[in-house]
RNA sequence: CGGAGUGUAGCGCAGCCUGGUAGCGCACCUGCUUUGGGAGCAGGGGGUCGAAGGUUCGAAUCCUUUCACUCCGACCA
């Protein structure tokens, strides 16, 4: 393509309130442009972008035995009153009517137009395995869109839905999919990490995410330098933390009774007035769960005072849709001291949870639900179902499975796949008849890949100071020629006569013929960051062209059948 | 949802406090010069100052309402 007819307004200068390097540089090398809160228009090299990366997507999943369809954008309400989501989906689900005043939504993930499909033309076990996937776009009317691509809320995304007699074949395919994007990543040429994913209020046996390393990324993650476990933080799992070891005689002794301790409403100030490990004591973390129909109630979380609470761990302890703080006036409302609150001795009715690493646990302080007062020497009886994972795992902190230590590192959430079981199939009634003609529901998988949000990865990952550098697969040329002066005209064929025979042999070129200076063009060529770069410049009165390597800058004298025979080596 | 901030040309901003003919840089158009690192000179086009209402002889500027956008937070009792 010849740069002088493409659309591709490069800018000095981006938006103000653009931050990450990925969203700055889309916007200056004129790949995408805003439109409004979390929308974006994808602009010719955008376009490109994107579809090669989705072609990369399709290969592979073709390859691995998935089918591509294309189910309708705009979904009727009544599927997603069915499996109950219409309402629990909350206000991210896009919802409208139409004249008839027929309520529908945009789907902002397909499970249930997938379900109903399958349920419609699937009969027999003989039909299963059965992966479908699209890729299309969403719409997901988030809270507080940002960061240009990374978290927009319409986007492309590649989402997948396999259909399985047992649960022993699902798990087949899980484990499948996960090598197969893995190599979709590979391929675009990523550094990321397969990590344990909270699995949620959905339930399920277990989901993984796609992460890919960037310190811009939303998601924190756990990793283990002594074995390949990673996690994300809402669900990542420790070794039970050891107590601060003593001197010989210097462990704390504590008999049991209740101590007066005025003006100790902090673990800081608990500490201190006993002069002990924050270890030793118990938290309480009081939040307010909200449930289906508008339900709240209060909750209480202990954990050792050292510790953090987690919230999606929290979340999940009570079933709640989510937590949101609670206020002192509330708390004493319902019969609570702010404080000097304990697991023994609450008000009738206060729902509550205790970190499961606090079982069968000794000498420990805590509040005795009395205004100043806390309980000493406590011993943590067997509570059955109160106890929970609630902590938040933290650098430093062992690993369970080998012992080493743990760390943890920002992901951007690339991929994610999931073991999804009946949660889908039972309510929406979609049945097969097995071996023996008894009907059952499928038990299903679903995976997504944010595509668009990809581009957004791949830039945060590989950039510099002067542009995007995209990687070979998902670059929007592989090639750029730089006519340095396009008036000079033996510079001028030179190129033509490049950009000719390259695109004869496969290559995509992008011929900038525009009527600009040399370092006005070599600039945007570092903006947009195509992979290869061929100048056709001064040399030329010495049968040379320079190539230059974007990553890294790279730059090599060459002739022109060099030339040629080099780009052709590197695509 | 809570808190803070910003809306002036395509982008980046000044002007507002102290009301009096709407400005600067980049980008864009024309001409000449220039052609290996975002050129120079000359000329030019582009704005209902986010919207509505109010105060005033007069409002980008003061007041009220509203909309949009951005940032921070959503947690240790």
């Amino acid at each position: 393509m010849r740069f002088s007819r493409t659309l591709i307004p490069t800018a000095k200068e981006a938006p103000s309130d653009a931050v990450l390097p990925s969203h700055i540089y889309l916007l200056r090398a004129g790949f995408i442009q805003s439109v409004g809160a979390g929308l974006y228009n994808f602009l010719p090299l955008g376009k490109r972008s994107l579809d090669r990366v989705r072609q990369v997507v399709k290969e592979e999943l073709d390859a691995a035995g998935c089918q591509e369809v294309d189910l309708a954008f705009v979904t009727p309400a009544e599927l997603w009153r069915e499996s109950g989501r219409f309402e629990k989906y909350g206000k991210e689900l896009l919802r409208f009517t139409d004249r008839k005043e027929n309520e529908f939504v945009l789907g902002p993930t397909h499970e249930e137009m997938m379900v109903n499909l399958v349920r419609q033309s699937v009969k027999s076990y003989k039909q299963l395995p059965l992966h479908l996937y699209q890729i299309k776009t969403k719409f997901r009317d988030e809270i507080r869109p940002r960061f240009g691509l990374m978290r927009g809320r319409e986007f492309l995304m590649e989402d997948g839905y396999s259909f399985h007699k047992d649960e022993e074949d699902m798990k087949r395919e899980f484990e499948h999919m996960e090598a197969t994007y893995s190599r979709i990543f590979t391929r675009l040429g990523l550094d990321f990490r397969v990590v344990e994913a909270d699995s949620g209020a959905i339930g399920g046996s277990g989901s993984k995410e796609f992460m890919v390393l960037a310190e811009s990324g939303e998601d924190e993650i756990v990793i283990c330098d002594g074995c390949d476990y990673g996690a994300n933080v809402e669900a990542a799992v420790r070794a039970p933390r050891e107590a601060p070891s003593y001197e010989e005689g210097e462990e704390p002794i504590m008999s049991p009774g209740d101590f007066h301790t005025p003006d100790t409403k902090t673990i800081e100030a608990l500490a201190d007035f006993f002069h002990i490990d924050s270890h030793h004591l118990i938290k309480a973390v009081a939040q307010k769960a909200r449930y289906d129909e508008g339900r709240e109630e209060i909750v209480l979380f202990f954990l050792r005072g050292n510790d953090d609470l987690e919230e999606t761990k929290a979340c999940n302890a009570v079933g709640a849709n989510e937590l949101v703080d609670v206020s002192e006036e509330e708390l004493r409302a319902a019969g609570l001291t702010p404080g000097y609150m304990g697991f023994i001795g609450l008000p009738e009715g206060i729902e509550y949870r205790i970190d499961r690493e606090l079982k069968g646990e000794s000498n420990l302080i805590m509040g005795a639900n009395r205004e100043e007062y806390h309980r000493v020497g406590v011993t943590v009886p067997d509570f059955g179902e109160h106890f929970a994972d609630l902590v938040t795992v933290k650098a430093g902190d062992r690993c369970a499975h080998c012992g080493g230590r743990l760390s943890t590192t920002r992901g951007i959430e690339v991929g994610h796949i999931f073991q999804l079981g009946t949660r889908y199939s039972e309510p929406l009634g979609a049945t097969f008849l097995d071996e023996n003609g008894k009907s059952r529901p499928f038990v299903m998988g679903t995976y997504g890949i944010g595509v668009s949000r990809l581009l957004a990865a791949i830039i945060e990952q590989h950039h510099d100071d002067r542009g995007c550098i995209w990687t070979r697969e998902s670059a929007p040329f592989d090639l750029e020629i730089v006519v340095s002066n396009i008036a000079n005209d033996e510079e001028r064929e030179a190129a033509e006569k490049l950009y000719r025979t390259l695109r004869e042999r496969g290559v995509e070129v992008l011929l900038d013929d525009r009527k600009e200076r040399f370092g006005f063009k070599m600039k945007d060529f570092e903006l947009i960051g195509i992979p290869l770069g061929i100048v056709v410049g001064k040399k030329l009165s010495e049968g040379k062209v320079e190539l230059i390597v974007r990553d890294g800058l790279e730059r090599m004298d060459l002739s022109l059948d060099e030339a040629v025979e080099a780009v052709l080596e590197r695509v």
